[in-house]
This record gives structure tokens, C-alpha cells and sequence, in this order.
DNA sequence: CTTAACATGCAGA
DNA sequence: CTCTTCTGCATGTTAAG
């Protein structure tokens, strides 16, 4: 067995970056050549950068599961072979070989749609998709080792004549809709992988088809050599009638044959007769026609596999790709035979990373799989295990199961370097609306919001938030994505965030007639009179929804009918037409009368899948919590468009709590709580507006570091002295000229409130407490502040005045919990930044109060924690990222206030605080 | 101990 | 110069009941 060094670092960076031969068309090619271009054009770049680390992170997967394997006893082995030979015998025991499963596959779609509509390309190397990303190539390109999932520019080196085409996504979708049509007629609950791609289970087809006459295999060779006429040009509504009756005259008309059958080589059972094409009633023959079908139709070939479940059928139709097929008898033997030599590669589920692992492992092959089982099942998980099992038996699903709803949709956009915010929130909100336009079509609301950042060196995170009810306007998204943004903004300023992807996702889906009565309940309480809030949800669910056997949208767009009776197969209608033609030649040899029946359109008979009332269960949501303090609550006033906030009295037009909850939060941590312009309605502000915002955070984050900085410095000083001053420690240093409070006077030293001190907080206004610099840039450092009477002095207009700091044991301050000097109120905390914060909002209002005049002062708001407060609730604690990479940090989510308006302020220690 | 939410990575087309 | 986009699933961690 090989060593992890060679297998892991040697040729599994080779794995990552090298070429994937992987691919049909791409036999005996150079490797090494094409290797050496590939290595040369990446190198160096931040993309091989992050692929490198990467593959670091594979290495160590490995080597820490080459510890575990090294650890592993006998007898555990031992003990391990026989839960594994039982589970055998019981997967052994439910082997089901009675169906026909069909893997159909276009060949080189893109390349090859692209190739029929402009012959010029037929014989040059030609590629569809960007200089930075291919979608496909063709096999000419190949060749060159040109493909999928390869980078254009990569390409162009390897092949400099070679032809890139863009993608041309709805000229796909059509072909896409075109051979559905005829999967349909081969099995109605076909399931769609993708454009070009599915699995049918023919089971049913054949049982019909072994009852019909010779005729209905027979199908009309139609040459399509000279171009592209006939198929594209016929118009939508009349395609399926039209198809039918160019080929039912035909099934009986016997002609003589001008043009070979193309592309079916291997047709022993059927035969070519003039220019009809005879399939018979076997599967081959079924697939055979097909693939015929779809050749006249689109011009374009398929490969298919045939075997007994879906993971043995999509390796089999890569078997003999292009334009081939291939059948694994339905036995044990045949399968077990097939499996052997079969690399673990080509089995669906396993990717370059399990590749990589079981190659450390010297298992190549699938026959290893079977070999190494007792083991496998020890070093990997139980799902995982157990995909291995049943791979090495060759067991799949014999079922085909169509997708069921829906679980997330997204939209995600890549991007040359993006650093600056004004341009990161307007991108943000642009792809809020592309994704409420795609939840729009389908009728979606969606509970959580994730956001997607991928930064220049390739990093991606993503941050989600849930709310208590579904969202799904632009407004509703952007409120949270931008929150999202902001915050890893602000975790990473002042530096820029430096983005070349963004992406939003919705998941969490709720069904549309969920009425959420919790939710309710609270809306109507806070609209008086108002409408119903689920009236909001629910999106024109029209449709009397009841059948559950209704259709289910397909990523294209194509329906299928499930109901049958609905539908007649194609078979069925040749077959009509058959006896009609038939009648007609017998009885009256005039003109064809009627025409045909066409079958109801897919649109017609289709009914909202999600109409089920799937999702009744109430939600408890934990956030679900309007912010609102007792005193707050005498504030809600009912609106009958919307709910008016408490801190603005400005009626916020939006009946989803989270989002109005999110206003609040947003007026609340208005850094003078209400005292200047109030920020209005977060969603109506501009990119520029939260730029501004983002900016002005940076600034205070910078000033926050310097805190940061001082506070090391002040953490020297003895405990006592910190206990003295205990109440507000303000260090700033110098030219920043903004404080929270606007009251404190830089001097570049460490201020300390007067507060603190109980003095009058007035004086505030003639200057601070400060501690004059020594020699040392940092005030705390120097000797003479270090004893327990701290040096300090006044700025006062009059000039400094020294005085003495009162010894911490004159002090108050008792133990954990905190007193407000200003009024006189014990705080809920022991955070001492929460606690600063509100001090600083009481020293606030006295301002006022000395301002204004009595009556401006309203203690009410200097409510336990203040807001403005609990966005740096997370600041003093956040420890420092663990082995340099973004840990969760206790789910911390972009707005706590909400929660902690709840809760009350969080309990933070003050060990915690100075540790 | 179970469950839900979140973050990340793998895989496939 | 220049390495996509969209989805589902598995897995690990953490908090809360």
C-alpha cells in the first residue's frame, strides 16, 4: 500500500489542479503535456494560492485518518467484518433487479446545440462559455485536453485555435423541452438531472410495449443533412400534432430508403426498411428508439446506460459516450462483474476529494471498496460508509423519485475586486431583488437569508440569519442581507472587505398557506383594526390545491403530468392514429377529416406542487419577540398601513415584525438616541447612506482599537486603581475628536469621566479628566501612574489641575453590579462597555436637561443595557478568532438587540472582561 | 440527550 | 488579465430545552 507521502502530496495536488480525464472524448491524451500548461498558466495566481491550501486541508484529513487507521485493533477490524458481512446479506437480501432504469445523456450538449446552428464550428475546436469559465467543449477540443469546468484562458493555451462560444442558456432550455417531450412518452415520472440529462424507468414502457404491433417501433428516417429546417420552424402550439402527422402517414407508407440510419450502428434486432426505422420491444430497442427520436428531433445525439438502478445506468451510459448505449444485464453476476474494474471515480457521490482519500487508502477501484469495507466503516462515517457498501455491491436506487420541493434558491454574482462599500451594499441589494423577482415566479417565502462572500484570495464564508416569518420582497432580503454585511464589514475594518463573489440565498421555506397564528396574534395586537398579516402571505394561491399527485415543476420549466389519465403517451396517440388511418383506408380513401387530438397542454393540468398544506406546525420562533420594554410599549400607536416605531413615531411601512424589528434596532443604536435627524426608514436609505454609515463605524472602530491599545496598557495598572476608576475608563488618543458622548475632550491622553469620580458631569463640558502624557506615547506606561495615587490633572479652559484620584476603597462600587452616577439606577451588568455606554447616554440627557431645561430628560429610555450599547456588546468579549479561521462565535447574531431587549442586558463578567 | 441553527465543504451539472 | 453558478446534502459545532 502506498505511503501517505506520495499518495497525498504527490499526486494529489496533481488530483485538484491537473487535468480530469475523467471525461469521455479525452483517451490517450498527453497528460503530462497538457499538465505542464495547466501548472504553468495557474501557478502563482491566488486562485492556485487557495487551491494549494486546500489541498492542505485534504492532506491533513488524511494523514489524521491514517492515524486513526493506524490506531484500529484486530480485533475491531474483526468486529467491524461482521457488522459489515450482516448488513451485506441484508442489502444482499433487498437487491432488486426488476427494473429498467435508463440514464439518458446528450452528448457535449452546449458544444453541440451550438455546433448545429453554426455549421462553421462543426470541425474546429470550439468551447461553450467564457474566458474564464467552460461550460463544455466539444470533442475536437478535447483533444487538446479542453473541457468542462475549465477555465477559458487555461483553454486557450492548450488550444489557441480554439472557438469560444458563449452560453446561450434559452436556446438550451428549448432543446432541453424538446427531448423531455420525449422521455415523457417513455416514462411520464422521468426525473431531470439537468438541461441535458435524465433517468427514466422504462419498466412500465416495456410492459406496454412488448403488447404492440411491429408498427408503432417504426419510425420515418428523416435526414436532416441539408440544415436545420423543419424541427425549429414549427410553431410551438402546433408541434406536438405536427409531429405526429408527419409521422403517422409514414408508419405506413413504404417508401424506398435514400439515407442510412445515423448513428445506429449496432441494430441487429431491427432493421432498416426504405426509410423507416423498425425498433423492437426489448429495452435496447426501446433506448434505441429513443435516442433515434431525439436525434430527428433535436439533430443532436445522446448516449443512454440501461441497468437495473440509477448509479449503475448513469455509469453505464458513459460506456459508450458519444452516441452510444450501453445495457448491464439484471443479474448479480453481470453487475458484480461490471463493478470490478469500474474506478471509484466514475461513481456518482464520489468526488476528487474522496478520491483522494480512498486513494491513500490504495483503493482505486471499486472492487477495493468491497475489499476494505470493515475498515472503511471504521474511518469513515456511517452514511458515508454505507454509500461505499453500496457501491461495492452495485446497488443504487431502483426507484426514481422525482425531487421534491424546493429547499433553497440563490443568487450569487462574481466580480473583478470590489473594496469599496457604497459599491458592496448597492451590488448586495441588486441581487436582493434578483432573488425576490425568482421567489416572486415561484410563489416562495423564505425564513432565512444567507449571505455569501467570497474574498480575492478565494475565501468563502457565508452568514445566515433566521427570522420568525417568511420574507420575500427586495426591502425584506436587503434589510437582513445588509446586516449580514455589515457586520463582517465591521469585522474586518478598518480594513476593506476586498469581494470578488457575493451571493444571496433564501431557504427555510414556509409554505404559503402557513398562517403562523403566534404571528398573527401579534400584528393584529399592534394593528389595531388592522388587516390580517397572512393576508400578506399569501401569495395568489388560487388554485384549489387537493390532488397530491400533481405535476412538479422540472428545473426547465417542463411539466410533466402524474395523473396519466390526463395524459396520452405518445405511443398511445401513434397508436390512434394507426387505427384512424386505417379506418380511413378502409372505409373512405378521401381526405383526412379531423385533426388530431393534441394532448393538454403541461401548463393546463398543472396545479401548485407546495399547495399541499404541508407545514401547519406554529412557530415558536425564538426571535420572534417585538423589541419592546414596559415603558416602550405604552409608545405603540396602531397604524393601518404599517406599525410606527417607538423611537421614531414613524410608521414603518412593513407588517413583518423582523423587519420592523430591524428599524427599531436601527433608530435605537442611532449613536444620540433620537437626539439629531433621526435616521429614517433603514430600507429607504441608499447604498451611499449605509456606505456613510459603514464609514463612520470604520472610523470608531479605528478609535476602538486604540481603546483596545490603551486598555492593554491600562490592564498594568493595579486593580485597585482599576477599581477606582472603575466606572468609565475612556482612552482616546489625540486626534480623534468624536467620543460617544461628545462630551469628552481629547487631549491625547486617557481620559477618564468626571463621573466616575462624581463630580458633576457638567463640567464634562469644560474638559475631561486626562492624565498627561509622560515620555512614554502611552499615558498609562509611565511610572508614576502605576502608583495607587493616580497622577492626573483637569484640562480646564484654565489650563491642567492636577488633582488626586480618591483611593478605591472611598469608592462605592460594591462587587458586580454597577450603579449609574448619572441616575442613580443599579445597571443589569457587569460589562463594563455596556455599562459606559449607558452613562453615557444618561450624561446625554442631563446635557439636555441643562440645555433644554427640565423636562427633557426622560430616564425612561436608559433602559437597562442601552441599545447603542449592544452592538459593542460583542466587541469586549469577542476573543480573538481560533487557528486564524472565522469560528462561529456563540451564533452571535447581527442584531442582538433583539434578543437581549428580551432577555435583558447580557450577563457579562467582569473577570471575563479584564482576563 | 435531542434538536435547531449555523458554517463549511463536497459533489454534480 | 482571467478559475462560474446554483442546488442539495453531509458533517461538525454550539446553544437551548
Amino acid at each position: 500500500m502506498e505511503t501517505v507521502e506520495t499518495s497525498s502530496t504527490g499526486d494529489g495536488f496533481l488530483s485538484r489542479m491537473a487535468l480530469n480525464d475523467n471525461k469521455a472524448g479525452m483517451e490517450g491524451l498527453d497528460r503530462d503535456k497538457i499538465n505542464k500548461i495547466i501548472m504553468d498558466t495557474s501557478k502563482g495566481s491566488r486562485f492556485y494560492e487557495n487551491e494549494l491550501k486546500k489541498q492542505q486541508q485534504v492532506n491533513q484529513r488524511i494523514e489524521k485518518m491514517m492515524q486513526h487507521k493506524a490506531n484500529i485493533t484486530e480485533q475491531q477490524l474483526s468486529k467491524a467484518q461482521a457488522q459489515v458481512e450482516k448488513l451485506t446479506s441484508d442489502l444482499e437480501r433487498g437487491r432488486d433487479l426488476s427494473r429498467v432504469i435508463v440514464h439518458v445523456d446528450m452528448d457535449a450538449f452546449y458544444a453541440a446545440v451550438e455546433m448545429r446552428d453554426c455549421p462553421d464550428l462543426k470541425d474546429k475546436p470550439m468551447a461553450v462559455g467564457t474566458m474564464s469559465m467552460l461550460s463544455t467543449s466539444n470533442y475536437h477540443a478535447r483533444k487538446f485536453g479542453v473541457r468542462a469546468a475549465m477555465p477559458g484562458f487555461i483553454a486557450k493555451k492548450l488550444c489557441p485555435n480554439l472557438v469560444i462560444v458563449p452560453n446561450n442558456f434559452d436556446k438550451y432550455k428549448a432543446v432541453s423541452t424538446e427531448i423531455r417531450e420525449i422521455f415523457a412518452d417513455y416514462d411520464p415520472h422521468f426525473l431531470p438531472v439537468s438541461l441535458d440529462e435524465a433517468y427514466l424507468d422504462i419498466t412500465e414502457h416495456l410492459d406496454q410495449r412488448r403488447l404492440w404491433p411491429d408498427a408503432l417501433g417504426t419510425h420515418r428516417l428523416d435526414s436532416h443533412s441539408t440544415g436545420t429546417d423543419g424541427v425549429e420552424k414549427q410553431d410551438e402550439g402546433s408541434k406536438i400534432s405536427v409531429e405526429v402527422e408527419n409521422l403517422s402517414p409514414l408508419l405506413f407508407e413504404e417508401s424506398p430508403s435514400s439515407s442510412p440510419s445515423p448513428g445506429l450502428q449496432d441494430s441487429s434486432v431491427c432493421g432498416a426498411r426504405g426509410d423507416m426505422e423498425v425498433f423492437g420491444a426489448c429495452a435496447e430497442e426501446a433506448v434505441r428508439e429513443m435516442r433515434f427520436r431525439i436525434e430527428q428531433k433535436t439533430l443532436l445525439t445522446a448516449s443512454a446506460g440501461i441497468a437495473p438502478n440509477m448509479m449503475l445506468a448513469k455509469v453505464c451510459s458513459d460506456r459508450n459516450k458519444p452516441n452510444g448505449q450501453y445495457k448491464l444485464p439484471s443479474t448479480r453476476q453481470a453487475i458484480m462483474a461490471f463493478i470490478q474494474d469500474l474506478p471509484v471515480r466514475k461513481v456518482s457521490g464520489i468526488g476528487k476529494v474522496t478520491e483522494n482519500m480512498l486513494g491513500a487508502l490504495g483503493i482505486t477501484k471499486c472492487v477495493h471498496l468491497g475489499q476494505e469495507m470493515a475498515l472503511l466503516s471504521l474511518l469513515f462515517s456511517e452514511t458515508s460508509w454505507h454509500h461505499f457498501l453500496h457501491i461495492s455491491l452495485g446497488l443504487g436506487s431502483s426507484h426514481i423519485q422525482r425531487d421534491g420541493e424546493r429547499k433553497s434558491m440563490s443568487t450569487e454574482r462574481t466580480f473583478g475586486e470590489m473594496s469599496n462599500l457604497e459599491e458592496q451594499f448597492s451590488l448586495c441589494r441588486e441581487l436582493c431583488q434578483d432573488l425576490a423577482l425568482d421567489l416572486q415566479k415561484e410563489a416562495l417565502k423564505g425564513k432565512t437569508v444567507t449571505l455569501k462572500l467570497k474574498n480575492v484570495n478565494f475565501e468563502v464564508k457565508t452568514r445566515a440569519w433566521t427570522l420568525p416569518c417568511a420574507i420575500a420582497s427586495t426591502e425584506e432580503l436587503f434589510a437582513v442581507a445588509k446586516d449580514l454585511l455589515k457586520t463582517e464589514i465591521d469585522n474586518v475594518s478598518p480594513q476593506p472587505l476586498r469581494l470578488r463573489l457575493m451571493g444571496v440565498r433564501v431557504s427555510s421555506f414556509v409554505s404559503v398557506d402557513d398562517k403562523k397564528p403566534l404571528q398573527k396574534s401579534i400584528v393584529g395586537f399592534l394593528q389595531q383594526g388592522g388587516r390580517d398579516s397572512s393576508s400578506l402571505s399569501q401569495i395568489s394561491s388560487h388554485q384549489p390545491v387537493k390532488d397530491n399527485q400533481t405535476t412538479v415543476p422540472s428545473q426547465g420549466g417542463v411539466e410533466v403530468g402524474r395523473t396519466g389519465e390526463q395524459q396520452r403517451s405518445f405511443f398511445q396517440r401513434v397508436h390512434a392514429e394507426r387505427l384512424r388511418l386505417q379506418a380511413e383506408r378502409e372505409d373512405s380513401p378521401g381526405g383526412v377529416g379531423n385533426r388530431l387530438e393534441t394532448r393538454p397542454g403541461p401548463a393546463s393540468s398543472a396545479t401548485d406542487p407546495r399547495g399541499g398544506d404541508t407545514l401547519t406546525k406554529t412557530h415558536s420562533a425564538p426571535g420572534q419577540t417585538t423589541s419592546t420594554t414596559g415603558s416602550a410599549s405604552s409608545c405603540w400607536s396602531p397604524e393601518p398601513d404599517g406599525l410606527t416605531c417607538p423611537v421614531c413615531f414613524r410608521t414603518v411601512n412593513t407588517t413583518v415584525l423582523a423587519v420592523f424589528n430591524k428599524h427599531i434596532d436601527q433608530c435605537l443604536n442611532g449613536p444620540t438616541m433620537g437626539l439629531n435627524n433621526h435616521p429614517d426608514m433603514e430600507l429607504e436609505r441608499d447604498s451611499s447612506i449605509l456606505a456613510e454609515e459603514v464609514e463612520n463605524e470604520r472610523k470608531e472602530k479605528v478609535q476602538n482599537e486604540r481603546e483596545q491599545e490603551a486598555e492593554n496598557n491600562r490592564n498594568r495598572l493595579n486593580r485597585s486603581m482599576l477599581d477606582t476608576v472603575g466606572l468609565r475608563l475612556d482612552c482616546s488618543t489625540g486626534d480623534h475628536t468624536e467620543s460617544t458622548t461628545g462630551l469628552l475632550y481629547e487631549t491625547g491622553t486617557a481620559n477618564i469621566s468626571l463621573n466616575a469620580l462624581d463630580l458633576n458631569p457638567v463640567c464634562l463640558n469644560s474638559g475631561g479628566v486626562s492624565i498627561p502624557r509622560g515620555p512614554d506615547p502611552n499615558p498609562l506606561n509611565g511610572s508614576a501612574h502605576r502608583d495607587t495615587g493616580l497622577q492626573a490633572c483637569l484640562v480646564s479652559p484654565e489650563g491642567p489641575q492636577p488633582f488626586s484620584l480618591p483611593r478605591p476603597e472611598s469608592h462605592n462600587w460594591e462587587g458586580p453590579t454597577l450603579t449609574c452616577p448619572v441616575c442613580q439606577v443599579t445597571q443589569d451588568t457587569n460589562d463594563l462597555t455596556l455599562f459606559n455606554r449607558h452613562v453615557d447616554l444618561c450624561l446625554n440627557q442631563e446635557v439636555l436637561h441643562e440645555l433644554r431645561g427640565p423636562g427633557s430628560v426622560d430616564h425612561t429610555t436608559t433602559i437597562n443595557a442601552p441599545p447603542a450599547a449592544q452592538k459593542e456588546r460583542k466587541h469586549p468579549l469577542q476573543t480573538v478568532p481560533q487557528k486564524g479561521k472565522s469560528r462561529r462565535r456563540g451564533s452571535s447574531p447581527p442584531h442582538p438587540s433583539k434578543k437581549s431587549r428580551v432577555q435583558g442586558a447580557a450577563r457579562n463578567t467582569i473577570d471575563k472582561f479584564f482576563r
